[in-house]
DNA sequence: TGGACATATAAGCATATGCTGATATGCTGT
DNA sequence: ACAGCATATCAGCATATGCTTATATGTCCA
């Protein structure tokens, strides 16, 4: 039952938790476990404006959960793996349902991102 | 590498992150994890008023991550292990490191409360 | 029963947080 | 160079949060 992790910091424990601790966010962050994503596609999914989502991502890459990749036009956002803060991300997203059935949505509605640069 | 545990909603999820994302409830937990500790303890281990610990761990009652127990004049607090949500707060209190330092200070200074009742 | 101690609750305050709208920056293709 | 789209940043605002002090409640014991 008792795993073994690599201990981080109380305030970088911390920090991680509070951020994902906004729902909004912890959203977001389950769904970059398995997807790039654009701030574009997240303003659909999530009906709030295009600067709230921007200010959430920026707020989890300055402590380094996510980073990004220009691509074109776009910015893509995933997880940040190399993170040292990462194992603790996925174990607790392992608790979190998966939310993909977002991006299916907005698959259907034709306005998924499929950048080919 | 991936875990299997029980999801819990999401709001609740964020609700549990939200709580453990605050420095002085996380440290909180992380010593009720192994202790019953009295409200007069965490009084003193973090120099923050009486009210303002009560206050927190009313929080962490609220949403049962944390289960009281009276002993005569004193308060126990422990965490809640049939709560639905213990084992994600389990998940979370192994990344930090053990903050049982504290309570030996409050032994050294013979303030650790032994209730006999 | 009253005083001492432990805890809870109420009220008030300063700061943090999450949002919006407006504007700036950056890239693309004509 | 410029229009159009994507993203970032700024300023302002309403609400949430964590703390303090003051007060109420609860328990023990002389």
């Amino acid at each position: 039952m008792a795993m073994k992790v690599k201990e981080l910091e109380i305030e970088k424990t911390g920090m991680v938790l509070k951020l994902l601790g906004d729902k909004t966010r912890l959203s977001m962050v389950k769904l970059l476990e398995n997807n790039e994503c654009c701030v574009c596609e997240f303003v659909e999914i999530f009906h709030i404006s295009q600067s709230a989502i921007s200010q959430h991502l920026r707020k989890l890459r300055d402590v380094g959960l996510v980073k990004e990749n220009r691509r074109g036009q776009w910015i893509f956002y995933s997880l940040n793996t190399s993170s040292e803060m990462y194992e603790l991300v996925l174990n607790v997203l392992a608790f979190v349902p998966d939310q993909n059935s977002h991006l299916k949505e907005l698959e259907k509605q034709g306005l998924r991102i499929n950048c080919s640069i």
